[in-house]
DNA sequence: TTCTTTGTGGTACGAACGTATCACGTAAAT
DNA sequence: ATTTACGTGATACGTTCGTACCACAAAGAA
């Protein structure tokens, strides 16, 4: 046989096309010679790992999903060792907008997928929609660690502060998206909202924007 | 001639079958034949009153956009003369979220218009793309008559505030539309985050929720 | 009445799409 | 060395889509 190559890896090449593509020119608009043209592979190939478009589509969701969890944990870990949690909080919303060209990628094609999930039941079945949990879940941990260290404001609720912040962080998003709004502005509506979850910091304020 | 029909309103017709149709397959998936079927015309008609598919596409944003207007226009005038600026707020705001049919199919297929500007720019460069900002100037405004009036607490900065409750609005509407929330959920987060702009009402305080 | 418009139907065309089929070379297995 | 399975290319097929074309009936203008 040819040279036994790993399937693992080229899914992953010709999922990257993929979402480049989509990047380029909307989720709607990527065919799959498309995606061959941009994997520099043939028609033939993207075939050959993915049977049918629908499952490159999936896969490619999935992809997407795992990329940005990657990135969302590296941007945590870069926040050296515990620098408090209301900075892992900005640090984790932060990361969701579409400041550089990847997180724009992926705000656009995952919200292009949000959106074709409500009238395609496949993609509504599919878990990463429900990603959103997750990350409302690990918000939550984080503001109620806050809450024990006495960081937030009283009366707060952390489960609906969670909501709201991501809620918020969402439409944000979109807005920088549709080039309504800057990513500086998104960011100092977002630090605003959470100086009034948070108690005022003792001492620590940096040079804030 | 044949019975000289009215051109604005055979459009507004098509137009809604386009959204009819947009909301039960998503909008990247209907097609001019489909927009037909759904009025009840034939497949020339739709090429008739709009030439091409994207003049179709771009009246049907138009469309939405004045069907909102008028929708929420209505619910302000609902509330019988001037019940304060909150009241007029939450009106305003929770028009906006999916809670019945039209507002889902609003929600929906606006937001598949806003993805589709960004890598359309013929939608792009469409005016209604910009009616967010109009929104913002309508809500700031609202704010500032409250802020004149001493109803919100001090420090507020009515044009963040206005940013902030429009992207939580739409982020939270999305929220519902992928099932992810039920609308009263979304109501209840609005309402807490409207408590911590608005002073405590002095005695007015109702049944909320 | 005769001649233009205006509205409407049917249908055909070219392109693009997803998918299927055929063919072939090469590396591993026997 | 022969056979078998894998990776890859080229291309064909059937469908669907947006658009264009042709024909014609009915109503106002001349």
């Amino acid at each position: 046989m040819p040279k036994r190559v790993d399937h693992a890896e080229r899914r992953s090449e010709i999922a990257e096309a993929l979402l480049r593509v989509a990047a380029r020119r909307g989720l709607h608009a990527v065919g799959m010679r498309d995606v061959a043209a941009e994997a520099g592979v043939s028609l033939r190939l993207v075939q050959y790992y993915f049977e049918t478009k629908e499952k490159l589509l999936l896969y490619g969701l999935q992809h997407l999903a795992e990329r940005f969890g990657e990135r969302a944990t590296a941007r945590l870990r870069a926040a050296e060792d515990d620098p408090g949690p209301r900075a892992m909080i900005e640090a984790m919303l932060k990361a969701a907008l579409p400041t550089d060209e990847e997180s724009r990628t992926f705000h656009l094609v995952y919200t292009s997928y949000a959106v074709l999930s409500v009238t395609d039941q496949a993609l509504a079945a599919q878990p990463f929609i429900n990603n959103p949990d997750a990350a409302e879940s690990a918000l939550t941990g984080l503001l109620r660690q806050a809450e024990e260290r006495d960081l937030v404001r009283p009366g707060v609720d952390v489960r609906l502060e969670a909501v709201s912040l991501l809620a918020m962080s969402a439409g944000l998003g979109t807005s920088i998206l549709v080039g309504q709004r800057g990513p500086e502005a998104a960011a100092t509506v977002l630090d605003r909202h959470l100086d009034r979850i948070f108690r005022d910091a003792p001492a620590a304020a940096g040079a804030r924007e």
